[in-house]
DNA sequence: CGGGCCTTTGACTGGTTTCAACTTCTGTGG
DNA sequence: CCACAGAAGTTGAAACCAGTCAAAGGCCCG
C-alpha cells in the first residue's frame, strides 16, 4: 500500500527504494473510521495528511452553524490547512473522514527534518503545491463563473464517481448551496 | 531593483550573489503600462511573472461579458495560470497591468532549465506555492463564509492600501459583486 | 422493526443583480 | 489652462436566484 506513495513521489522526482524506505520512517500510517475527526478547528495545525485510501473532507462551520466544505481529498491527495501548518498556528478548519480511510500523517517537525534530509523531495512538494494551487485557482473561477445549477451539473459530469461515493448533503456543502436547493435542481432536469 | 528579487529568494532558501547573477540571466525584465495586456485568454500560457513594482490582475470574462478578477499580484508575488503553465496549454485567463508595472518574466522552458541548474530553487518555489495555495484556500473560505457586504469591509480593513491603489470597479470584480452594489454597500455605512 | 438521518417538496423571504439614467472624475488635445 | 469626451461611480426600481423554515417521506443500519 505504501507502494502507491512511492509511485506518487516518483511521478515528480526520482528516489530509490532504499531512500523510500527511510523516508517512510518519517510517517505514520493511520486508519480512521467514517465520520471520525482527524483535525479540530481551533487546535494547533500540526499534521499533514496524504490519503492512501478513502476520502477526507476539510470544512468549517459558519455563523449559522452550517458546515461548508473547502476541499475533499481522495487517494493521492495531500490535505491540511496550509497557512496554519506553515505558521504552526491554530487551524481554521476541521478535517474529517468521509469514508473509512487509510492515511499517511507527518507532523511539522518531521516534515522539516524530512525535507532537510531529502532535498529531492522539495521538487516533489513543489509540484504537489503548484498543482493544488492551480486547482484552487480554477475552483475560484468556477465559483464565480457558474450559477449553483451549473456548478452541480458541471461537477456531476466531471466527477461522476464522486457523486457515488459522497452523500448529497456533502456535495451541497462543497458546492456552496443548501441541500434543499440541490434537491430542487436535481428534480428540475432529471437526465 | 533586482536586489528585491534576490532578497525574496533568500527568505526561503539560501543562494549566493554569484548564483543570483546567473539566475538572473534566465529572466527578462519588462515594463508594462497601465491597462496593457500581458497574457491573453486562449493563447498558450508560456510565461510566469514576478512583480517587481506595480500591480497585475488576472481575470476572465464570463458569459455576460463581465470581467471577473481571480487574483491581484502586488510586489513580490508570482502570477500565472498555474494549471495551464504546468501543462503548457492555452490559458483560461488574461493578465493585465493595473498600474505601470515592472516585472520579471520567465518562460516555461527556461524555468525548467533554471530548476535543473539550481535545485535549491525547488525549495524557494515550494514555499511560494505552498503559501499561495494556503492563501487560495482562505480565499475560498471567505467567499463562502461572508456576505458581499462583509467581504468588502473585511477586505477594506485588511488591505487598506489596496483600496487606494486599485479603482473601485476592480475591487468589485475581485470580490465578486457588481460595481452598483458595492457603491450601495459603501453608502450604507459611511465609516 | 424502529429511530434517526438524509432527501424531498412547497411557500415565503431577502440579498444581490440588472437595467437605465444621472453625476462626478480624469486625462488628453487644442 | 481650459474644454470636453469617455470612463468611473452613484442612485433607484424591478426582477430573480437561492436561502430559510417547516413538514412529510424515504432509507439505511442497528
Amino acid at each position: 500500500m505504501l507502494n502507491q506513495f512511492f509511485n506518487h513521489i516518483n511521478k515528480f522526482t526520482e528516489i530509490s527504494e532504499e531512500e523510500f524506505t527511510e523516508i517512510g520512517t518519517y510517517f505514520e500510517v493511520r486508519k480512521y473510521g467514517k465520520k471520525v475527526v482527524l483535525m479540530e478547528a481551533g487546535s494547533l495545525c500540526n499534521t499533514h495528511y496524504f490519503v492512501l485510501k478513502g476520502c477526507l473532507q476539510m470544512y468549517f462551520t459558519n455563523e449559522k452553524g452550517a458546515e461548508q466544505t473547502l476541499q475533499f481529498a481522495l487517494e493521492n491527495w495531500w490535505l491540511t490547512d496550509n497557512l496554519a501548518f506553515r505558521q504552526q498556528r491554530k487551524s481554521d478548519f476541521c478535517i474529517q473522514a468521509v469514508e473509512n480511510s487509510k492515511v499517511l500523517s507527518i507532523d511539522f517537525k518531521n516534515q522539516e527534518l524530512l525535507l532537510e534530509k531529502f532535498p529531492k523531495l522539495e521538487k516533489y512538494f513543489r509540484n504537489v503545491f503548484e498543482k493544488a494551487y492551480g486547482a484552487a485557482q480554477m475552483r475560484v473561477k468556477y465559483i464565480f463563473d457558474y450559477s449553483k445549477e451549473e456548478m452541480y451539473f458541471t461537477f456531476r459530469d466531471q466527477y461522476p464517481e464522486f457523486i457515488q461515493r459522497v452523500p448529497q448533503y456533502l456535495i451541497a456543502s462543497f458546492l456552496g448551496l443548501t441541500p434543499e436547493y440541490l434537491s430542487e435542481i436535481k428534480s428540475k432536469r432529471l437526465s
